[in-house]
DNA sequence: ACCATATTCAACCATTTGGTTGATTAATGT
DNA sequence: ACATTAATCAACCAAATGGTTGAATATGGT
């Protein structure tokens, strides 16, 4: 799969991922502390986490022997803007929605 | 797949069914047009538009021996809405978003 | 050193996916 | 009636997906 929103849009088509996604709202989270509340095994959970990862959705980063899960939301970006070109949204000029995203993370996030 | 963000999120990750919902954007078009374009068999773009049928993103009538298909941009609100729910979507302002998209559709769109 | 814990790897399996081709159904034009 | 056009169906195929289990690899605690 080439395109990125390929590989997000796949990523968030599994209901377990959006849980853990959903999850990793609340607080970064170790792969087995993200295993616990699912009934498969870990391993299956470390596939998803991988795939997760390779969209960019999250983020792990290994301290001691735990590995630490993280949520990504900017790779959320792209597939929101493109969804958001649809809708009711559909008559709506890009070119101006774009600047108002821009002036949006201008205005309201200073860390960027 | 049960839930209907799985079979939403799904249809999005294909390129194809990504490029003929854009087409369709412009205007409705019968199957043998949106095949126009591609490079891949009438029987395949049948399969994805009965796939952009089932997670409710196009409908489709058949009138005489035309079969067309027309974008249902509703479908993608309850994903846009998951996906609003994280990241710094989350903290955007609904309402004024709501605002500005109701006053762009006014001044660029005067035949609505 | 040794054992336990955290995580991944490897091999395997069943199902789904995205594609093909050839036949089939239905509507239109002449 | 008959050929043409629009679209789907059916059977098939290769590759990807989501899962399993058992072994392997670190790292940490005692």
């Amino acid at each position: 799969m080439v395109n990125q929103l390929d590989t997000v849009f796949a990523a968030l088509a599994d209901p377990t991922r959006r849980s853990i996604l959903m999850m990793l709202l609340e607080d970064d989270m170790a792969v087995t502390d993200v295993a616990e509340p699912f009934e498969i095994s870990l391993a299956a959970i470390s596939k998803h986490l991988t795939i997760l990862t390779n969209a960019g959705l999250i983020s792990q980063e290994k301290r001691g022997r735990v590995k630490w899960c993280k949520l990504e939301p900017s790779a959320l970006r792209p597939a929101s803007v493109w969804m958001q070109s649809f809708g009711q949204f559909g008559e709506l000029d890009l070119d101006a929605f774009e600047a108002f995203l821009s002036e949006t993370i201008d205005t309201n996030h200073p860390d960027t």
